[in-house]
DNA sequence: TATTGTTATACTCTATAACTATA
DNA sequence: TATAGTTATAGAGTATAACAATA
């Protein structure tokens, strides 16, 4: 991966940071709107396709730490969007579930969200699924692997 | 941009921020033998090839906010791989330029640079820098770009 | 007036350790 | 003993405002 031509000691890390930050700001303002945060509509989403899963459950499967995640809810189910519902079984661990606002909020942010990357889509590459996909494919690639020395 | 298939409500921004995680961790670890953070690894490469620089021009060119850069390059000062030369012309502005040991450091970490992007694309796409380069390009786009609603 | 480097400060996201109440 | 949620705390990285020295 050669660097870019612009800034030549700057390398694929510090691109891949460039576009994060790039596209995490834009998307955080374009759901400001909603009044939350990237990681909050993240756990929104998730609680939506996903419901009454305990705050571990969820942030493992969002892949956020559950101390975050607990901070990350909090506002959420002060503005009355989430709730914890007791288990009658196990009274350690509550049932998150989505209030009927936060469900509409949820969808909202669902549909926020698939527009939003149509849009990143079209910048990419017009018309052109295929080149996407393989972004997307170069990135999960990436996302796990652990680079070292070739052979 | 369609979603991942393991984590059905996380986007694109999502992923980008876990590879970009990924990565900066992996090359952090990579350089930590030299004792030097990714920040700093890349002040002492855009020095080594742009040397002289005042920080507010070294700052421009490598995207970072002055004050940032200027603790960024503290600890290097006072190991004695950086030195703040004084201007005759301007005393506002210092000549930033790395000592021999700092030219020796800064070599090491773009050939570890050099070595760790080559890693990468290999895992990527091996033998099809092709690809790569379009990686390269998409990011690129996606950098600057201004998603906003499709006509 | 404008610019350089800096101080003070704060924000976002993430992470580790240890506590408490349950189980 | 193990787990759930939480508290306290910390870290990296980035950012804004303003200030003293200098131009």
């Amino acid at each position: 991966m050669s660097t870019s031509p612009t800034h030549p000691e700057l390398g694929a890390g510090w691109l891949l940071g460039a576009v994060h930050r790039h596209i995490r700001s834009r998307w955080a303002e374009r759901i400001r709107a909603y009044d939350v945060t990237p990681p909050q509509a993240a756990a929104l989403r998730a609680l939506a396709s996903a419901p009454g899963l305990s705050l571990r459950e969820l942030a493992r499967q969002i892949e956020a730490e559950p101390i975050n995640l607990s901070r990350t809810l909090e506002p959420l189910e002060e503005r009355g969007l989430v709730c914890r519902e007791p288990r009658p079984n196990d009274r350690r661990a509550h049932a998150l579930v989505l209030t009927p606002r936060g469900l509409d909020l949820a969808a909202s942010l669902t549909a926020a969200a698939a527009e939003f990357e149509h849009e990143l889509a079209t910048l990419l590459d017009p018309g052109f699924d295929q080149t996407v996909a393989w972004l997307h494919r170069a990135l999960a690639t990436l996302r796990t692997s652990e680079p070292s020395q070739p052979g």
